[in-house]
DNA sequence: GTTACCCTTATGTATAGACTTTATATATGA
DNA sequence: TCATATATAAAGTCTATACATAAGGGTAAC
């Protein structure tokens, strides 16, 4: 097969593998919400057609994507852009209900403050947005047994996530929400220990002064930063903790 | 091929795939030592023989390791095991020389304390020994332009990882030789935020009761837990950054 | 001696085809 | 009606083969 084999060729020639441009094509319309979770992606026949490859190829960074937690795959009934992203299993902080029902507390959840103003200088620098952009501040608090468990301050770019301004949180917290519904990029966290502020140590209900961790958060998507949340939470009595293993 | 059909079949239906056979008992002699960073694997074609499978086959295992990192490929040169297991590009928390380093700083080190002593009830617990087992410990103090910047306390256990009891170490810190030296199948971290205790007070030279960000490492090879480490970074100048992708 | 060219080696990519596995859908027979 | 085949669909595994690519060595021409 003379004209398959210059072909490939011409293909390969092209730098980049051809499955990883399929994977980084899939990965791209996921993270970007073009396919949703829940969504069904086209077969992996169907895609060695559209990309007038063998199937094998297609498998091979559908099956990349797979293990790397972004598609669900089954027989008979495809394959499948893959829930929430969660924040890798190694490190999962999102799901604050999670870790509160883990412990066989209640979890419950109030909203303090919800508004729209303009940005200040460092949030601007932050989030990389105009001096005068418009953001929505979130604060609220999630409770364990009803005593304070967390405190969350977060900030949220209308422009990287528009559907976001249709959604009030009296029933999910942003966090909640965002981790369902958000694709997201790149995520960075910073994790520090401070004294409480005047503001926490009120909300939280701890003595001003005493020791709090806080984690935070800066997601982005393709059109931006879309949020930065600050989530403190009490004392000694919270630890992160992160389990590896040398291959995931 | 009616026999070779056959021959499929028949190692198919032992319920577990044959790339996956591969990949385990490669990472398996990785983490147990028995290739050590620098090792040459055999090649492809080779291990393709010693299964009796075909090269693509054998392909697929490494290419996943690869991928992961735990082998480095070069064509012509052949397949080696990677150099120390970083604990995962995200959460890079062990190399505390680095850490100083890459912010401009002078590193050194002073060791405190090294010796050998029965476990506490609280240790053979957290490391799962005998309640009259021997381990040893080791104190150490990292700093950043003779600022003193990382109190790290640790004790390890002789029977998991007896190449240490040779090491002095007065060169190299301990977190800096296990990292290079010590195959880990699992690590847990956790991380918390405390008020500074007497001694960490004294030795970090801040006041006591400020805030220290804590960092408390366990790993486990085959042979049983190895060792566990406390981390204590002063106050709020210390930042434990992650970054996370949805792939990586 | 250096350049140009070819050979070798090991991994990298891609293909076409065959068979397996899992699961649904549909038809068949008691 | 219900259980049981049977067909079908899609992913999973594996093979044999082919060519590409990277890196090194060797050799002959200049």
């Amino acid at each position: 097969m003379t004209t398959n084999a210059s072909k490939r060729q011409s293909k390969a020639s092209g730098r980049v593998s051809l499955h990883d441009t399929i994977l980084k094509d899939v990965q791209q319309k996921i993270v970007s919400g073009e396919w949703p979770p829940g969504h069904r992606i086209p077969f992996e026949t169907d895609m060695a057609k559209l990309y007038g490859c063998s199937r094998m190829t297609v498998n091979k960074a559908l099956t990349q994507l797979s293990l790397a937690g972004l598609l669900d795959r089954n027989k008979k009934w495809g394959t499948f852009v893959r829930a929430p992203h969660t924040i890798s299993a190694a490190l999962e902080i999102t799901n604050i209900r999670k870790e509160v029902e883990d412990s066989g507390k209640d979890y419950s959840y109030e909203l303090l403050l919800d508004r729209h103003r303009q940005v200040r200088k460092r949030e601007a620098q932050l989030l990389d947005l105009e001096e005068d952009a418009t953001i929505r501040q979130l604060r609220c608090l999630h409770y364990s047994d009803s005593q304070p468990f967390c405190f969350e301050d977060r900030i949220v770019n209308p422009l990287a996530a528009p559907e976001i301004e249709h959604v009030k949180f009296d029933a999910d917290s942003p966090s909640a929400w965002m981790a369902a519904n958000v694709p997201w990029n790149s995520a960075e966290h910073q994790i520090v220990a401070t004294a409480a502020d005047d503001r926490i140590s009120k909300t939280l209900e701890i003595p001003a002064g005493s020791v709090c961790l806080v984690i935070e958060r800066k997601t982005q998507n393709d059109k931006g930063y879309v949020t930065w949340a600050r989530l403190a939470y009490p004392g000694d009595k919270h630890r992160l903790i992160a389990n590896f293993t040398p291959t995931s």
